[in-house]
DNA sequence: GAAACGATGTGAAATCTTTCACATCACAAG
DNA sequence: CTTGTGATGTGAAAGATTTCACATCGTTTC
């Protein structure tokens, strides 16, 4: 089975919801109220949940706790990944204590700044060190995943030091869109235009894509 | 011409890189340029700029000022939009901070939070008011867009506070689905989920999807 | 035990997005 | 003026994602 981007995406949020936010006295769930949760349709959840290779039973619903474990499974959740987080600025460091502890098995472990004051200093828990260091850091702590937040005028210079150093995958908060080589993953998460794209279906309902979420569903 | 949502996100894109980070003595660009430094193909590029309703001309390409004016046209940019980040939490603040000047039309005017502590004092440049306050303040400045930064666990509940006041747009940062009622545009933002999906990805290249924004391209 | 129910699993259709391929066009060169 | 060049604009194909529709099956009810 391949699981695309998105399919991904979204069983990690199934997981999150029901692992996080959901009543531990229920066991089981139906496609429809995932469903109804997350704002999307019982079919599509019903055909995510066929990647997992889990299968639930009819007029019973999916077994959370299978469910939440199959999901692990295919996600690699029993791998642990050590992360560092590149640029500890506000965005930096609001990131570090927003993702720590919130899963087990991805730990950041280290930050960098170009900026010696911050350098040789626990930041948000974090241990922090100059931008020089990147590359021995990266290479003793086994650091594979980089978050990426320095302006963006640095930004492909900084992601060009942290592949050099052998990270293998960068999810990008700059500003800007990076380049990086094959084998390497890039995730971006484009902040600004987020807010553009809210802006711009608000005042522009005749454009809005297809409704979904609603809560009156 | 309809809009879709990715293209909008595009061209918002496309725009910030013209207009902060190219350079300023190049009057014209190829789409197979902008391309390259977007990571893209150049046709899809071309199919993009065609919701412009601003045409290129063959050989010299599109002159990057026009360009940067149809695209402002076409997103509504000349609206000045009032925005509000509610939960001033570490990533509450960074948010402010990160997008305030970002784009001129989307100008945050204020922040919202639960600890009285925070409330009544100017947090990273913006004045901070008290959850208490929503209605009142979203009422009085005209607030259309929410940016929700709130614990999971208030999320909802916040979030039907800030529809009730008359919010029109929410970028959810919140680590769970919001329901929303049917005119209220909905964007979510799951941090921890990018960050597994590079997780993901970078362990298990055998399912990665298409591989793009290679630097050798 | 048989029938009804109400959920799942899934092939096929529909829809959305990207890419291909090439006609067309503006300019440059001869 | 004519031709060649190297871009654009776009119909159509390909590909990806979502939805539809319904066969199927485990449970409950009678």
């Amino acid at each position: 089975m391949n699981i695309s981007t998105k399919v991904m995406g979204r069983l990690a949020r199934y997981r999150a919801l029901l692992t996080d936010y959901f009543p531990k006295e229920k066991t089981h769930i139906f496609s429809h109220d995932l469903a109804a949760m997350m704002g999307l349709s019982a079919s599509q959840i019903r055909r995510d949940l066929m990647c997992l290779g889990y299968f639930g039973v009819p007029r019973y619903g999916y077994e959370i706790s299978e469910l939440v474990k199959h999901i692990n499974n295919v996600l690699d959740a029993s791998k642990l990944h050590h992360v560092a987080v590149v640029g500890a600025g506000n965005l930096g460091r609001a990131l570090m204590t927003f993702l720590e502890s919130r899963r087990a098995t991805l730990k950041i472990v280290a930050a960098f700044d170009d900026d010696p004051d911050k350098a040789n200093r626990v930041l948000n828990g974090v241990p922090c060190f100059h931008m020089d260091l990147v590359e021995e850091v990266v290479k003793r702590d086994d650091i594979r995943i980089a978050i990426l937040c320095v302006p963006g005028a640095v930004a492909q210079r900084v992601t060009d030091l942290l592949v050099k150093s052998g990270v293998k995958g960068i999810l990008n908060f700059a500003p800007v869109p990076i380049r990086i080589p094959v084998g390497v993953v890039l995730e971006e998460i484009d902040l600004t235009s987020a807010l553009e794209r809210v802006a711009f279906f608000t005042n522009n309902r005749a454009n809005a894509p297809k409704e979904k979420r609603h809560a009156d569903r």
